[in-house]
DNA sequence: GCCAACGTTGGC
DNA sequence: GCCAACGTTGGC
């Protein structure tokens, strides 16, 4: 069982929209990045955890915990000539694009903000928090996926 | 809106 | 396969 942090931006699709889903489950869709895919395809399962993180928000930061519930299949928007995501060079037969769904696994009671992750030295080896880091999804480590947990409020995990 | 830091594209 | 130009990300 592996660790997780996903990016997404709250204006667009946010934590509390997951909330909101059918079975609050929802396909993971629009990476567009060869090395966010190749984790997607070659590392993620069904089960992994995952933080939901808001990017491009106000404040940035983490705002509750997901659960990988399908493993990666092709991103239909990816056919989709009107979709932003559409991709000319890939087709049904050989997809280029993948995702996974995820279900919303518990919601922080204390949403945690870059800035607090920042300030907090036993966060200085998550990725996110590197110099220049920009992609969408990247491995957490265990022992910080359950510290995360706790600054979050939640026990156990 | 700025801009640093990346990733991608495409000519050669 | 190099690398300049361009596009994107995302915090501020």
């Amino acid at each position: 069982m592996r660790y997780w942090l996903l990016k997404s931006e709250p204006d667009v699709f946010g934590f509390a929209d997951l909330k909101k889903r059918p079975h609050q489950t929802e396909p993971w869709n629009g990476i567009r990045n060869y090395q966010a895919r190749n984790f997607m395809r070659d590392e993620m399962q069904v089960g992994d955890l995952g933080l939901f993180y808001h990017s491009n928000a106000t404040p940035p930061g983490i705002a509750g915990i997901i659960r990988i519930s399908r493993a990666a299949y092709p991103d239909d928007l990816q056919f989709d000539p009107q979709s932003d995501y559409y991709d000319p060079k890939s087709s049904p037969e050989n997809p280029r694009w993948l995702m996974v769904d995820v279900t919303l696994e518990a919601e922080f009671s204390s949403f945690i903000t870059l800035e607090q992750m920042r300030a907090d030295p036993r966060l200085a080896d998550l990725l996110i928090l590197r110099r220049g880091n920009r992609l969408s999804i990247t491995p957490v480590a265990a022992r910080d996926f359950k510290y995360l947990c706790k600054l979050g409020g939640l026990k156990n995990r």
